[in-house]
DNA sequence: GGGGTGACGCGTC
DNA sequence: CGACGCGCCACCC
């Protein structure tokens, strides 16, 4: 139960659609705090199912991917984003395009 | 129990 | 317009 705000930001980064990324912030506010920006970057950090977990949809408030990512090759988060169907500006994502949105259920 | 760290966000200069 | 620092909160040791 009290899942740790870690399975939480988890659970929200595995619901991001295909060919749409969301930033941290976005994803620490559907957590539960948008404050956890930081928290989200650690927990992705740590990353412990890399294959459910696709922090490679998860951008920085600009739409940049983060430098640190390097965990096959830095470009490889861009890349992974292309086969999606994203388009990478300049390593940069058109957040007004593919950052994804809360859904209403 | 305390301290340090961190893949952010925002404000201010 | 660009760059810098601060704050925020959670996890690990």
């Amino acid at each position: 139960m009290e899942a740790s705000v870690f399975e939480r930001i988890y659970e929200v980064v595995k619901q991001i659609p295909c060919g749409q990324v969301a930033t941290y912030g976005q994803i620490a506010a559907l957590a539960g705090n948008k404050r956890w920006a930081r928290v989200v970057g650690y927990a992705l950090h740590v990353n412990p199912d890399p294959e459910k977990i696709p922090c490679y949809r998860v951008v920085n408030r600009e739409g940049r991917v983060s430098e640190a990512f390097a965990f096959g090759g830095g470009n490889r988060q861009i890349t992974l984003l292309e086969a999606e169907g994203v388009r990478l500006t300049d390593g940069c994502v058109d957040l007004k395009r593919y950052q994804w949105e809360k859904p209403l259920y």
